[in-house]
RNA sequence: GGCGCUUUAGCUCAGUUGGUUAGAGCAACGGAAUCAUAAUCCGUGUGUCCGGGGUUCGAGUCCCUGAAGCGCCA
């Protein structure tokens, strides 16, 4: 069975779990299921980040230890996730022993590859940002003064990205040499376009490659919630050596030399970690000599109302109050529908409400509604024999057909929204044919082979339809599905393989009365 | 400051290697129909394709230049 390996990153615990969270991990589960109902074998991980100087303060200022304050967190995540029915296969910790061992043995790998040397750093160091920065960088950004003057942030001693404080730290560090695999790294971009996406993203990378890799400072000897430096361990190896291993600890590194599901077939992370993961990891697996992911996909940032979300704005979406107020299904069809994935874009009540009400209720819900209200009300809800096809039927066909096809392409590019347009596409068509049949008239007309014909067609475009949309809505499409085919349906008993096909129901099928699916927002 | 991207209908955007009357969805307006969650279907756009210059028989599509917005890096 072919292997489909998907992951979000790890989510670090010193945030709760919010909107983006919710978006990266609603569409690593989307490719998840998609790739279960193609028949694959699938791996689907996420998990959280545990370790690094902001926690262990964090947990120090309440008096706690790391490990309970990111148990705390790691609680709200795992509980958050099946609500969202997020399907993930397994949920890895950072603080875990399986995690720890495979994040050293990635060092001693790097180290018997001879990419590390030991060394002693200086530089300017953001906690919050865990970001370090040097001097130039520093002097050339413009940071306000608590004076309201302009000034730059060597003097004002900010971090150019969050404006809180940085600190100066020299300390003897281990070094990763990321600049011996500069050439490498373009050499493999250049000669993958589809490693990177979206090719904005790509381009960016490249030239940041191109314009000179430093190495690396990977170990820190100032604080100690992290993974020890094997044979070192006043060394803690630096968070993201740490993180970014998590996607092959969890699949078993270093028990299985060769692990299963690796490479990944896709990353998918947020814009702002996307030159660890399209930069370092690379470098890093170059050197321990493993296969490079298929693919790393950065997706954009969501506002909310046309406001940037943020803590001291206090307008950051609480899942809870969202999943209070909207279906699972109805924020996971929204979220990928609504905008480009790899874009930026606007979380706002009035464009879900629209969305849901033309798309969900107005196009897919009603026809639904319509065709099984006929079917029952003209057929007693018994699914007749095809008669003689038309040009009308076969147009139909080819097309719900197609649309299969062309989801297909669109989902190996995480094109979700374009996925869902195609299929919108389809259920227009659906309205259309019942137009074009008006099958009220064929019903007094008593022209009953025409009449099971076309409601055949119908029923049998819905269920396709539903099909497509299983991976988006499970619980909405699973409902849908059981009045089509009347019975108890799940993820676990469908498979395009076998639903797949055109004319899978069978003359004399027994439909269930409609039940609206998407009532309409007010 | 360097590199790159974007600018097309009221809104959000498609527009392949330059080629006949520039498209979609939503919104708006008009009509049809009544199976349906008053949902659906049909019809309706004289858009300076950001401005200016150029290449070409021909440019939204290529080149130069200006403006605005954005991203990455320094």
């Amino acid at each position: 069975m072919q292997s489909y390996y998907v992951t979000t990153p790890i989510y670090y615990v010193n945030d709760e779990p919010h909107l983006g969270h919710m978006y990266t991990t609603i569409a690593a589960d989307v490719l998840a299921r998609y790739q279960r109902l193609s028949g694959k074998d699938v791996f689907f991980l996420t998990g959280v980040d545990e370790h690094g100087q902001k926690v262990q303060q964090a947990a120090e200022k309440r008096g706690i230890a790391p490990i309970e304050l990111a148990d705390q967190v790691v609680e709200r995540y795992q509980s958050l996730w099946p609500e969202l029915e997020i399907s993930n296969d397994d949920f890895i910790r950072t603080s875990s022993p399986r995690h720890k061992a495979g994040v050293q043995a990635m060092w001693r790998r790097l180290e018997n590859a001879g990419t590390i040397y030991k060394g002693f750093y200086e530089d300017w160091y953001c906690v919050p940002c865990e970001a370090y920065w040097t001097e130039t960088q520093l002097k050339d950004a413009d940071c306000l003064a608590s004076d309201g003057l302009e000034t730059n942030c060597l003097e004002s001693k900010l971090c150019p990205d969050c404006k809180r404080a940085v600190e100066k730290i020299q300390e003897e560090s281990y070094f990763f040499r990321l600049s011996a695999f500069q050439d490498r790294l373009i050499e493999h971009i250049k000669a993958n376009p589809d490693f990177i996406a979206p090719a904005s993203r790509r381009n960016e990378v490249l030239s940041f490659i191109e314009s000179g890799l430093r190495d690396l400072s990977i170990s820190r000897t100032t604080f100690s919630w992290g993974v020890p430096v094997p044979g070192d361990e006043k060394h803690v190896i630096y968070v993201w050596i740490d993180a970014l291993t998590n996607y092959l600890s969890a699949l078993g590194f270093p028990d299985s030399d060769q692990p299963a599901h690796w490479p990944a077939d896709v990353h998918l992370i947020g814009k702002d970690i996307l030159r660890f993961h399209a930069v370092y990891w690379p470098a890093m697996l170059m050197a321990a000599e493993l296969p490079l992911p298929k693919r790393i996909y950065a997706h954009g940032w969501w506002t909310v109302e046309g406001e940037k979300m943020s803590k001291s704005r206090g307008n950051a979406l609480r899942p809870a109050e969202l999943l209070a107020q909207y279906d699972a299904d109805v924020l996971r069809y929204f979220l990928l529908r609504e905008v480009p994935f790899g874009q930026d874009g606007d979380f706002s009540f009035s464009a879900l409400k629209q969305r849901y009400n033309s798309e969900l209720a107005n196009d897919v819900g009603n026809l639904l509604n319509r065709s099984l209200a006929m079917l029952n009300k003209y057929r007693d809800g018994l699914l007749g024999a095809v008669a003689e096809e038309n040009e009308i039927d076969r147009a139909l066909i080819a097309d719900a057909q197609a649309m299969q096809r062309e989801v297909a392409d669109y989902m190996d590019k995480q094109s979700f929204h374009l996925v869902l347009e195609r299929i919108n596409a389809v259920v227009r068509h659906g309205n259309r044919y019942v137009e074009d049949n008006a099958p009220w008239v064929l019903a007094k007309q008593g022209d009953d082979a025409r009449l099971d014909t076309v409601l055949y067609h119908l029923i049998e475009m819905l269920r396709l339809v539903a099909l497509q949309l299983l991976p988006f809505m499970p619980e909405k499409m699973a409902a849908m599905l059981e009045q089509i085919m009347n019975r108890s349906v799940t993820v676990e008993n469908c498979s395009f393989a076998t639903d797949g096909g055109w004319g899978v129901l069978a003359a004399g099928h027994q439909c269930r009365k409609p039940e609206p699916l998407f009532p309409r927002m007010d």
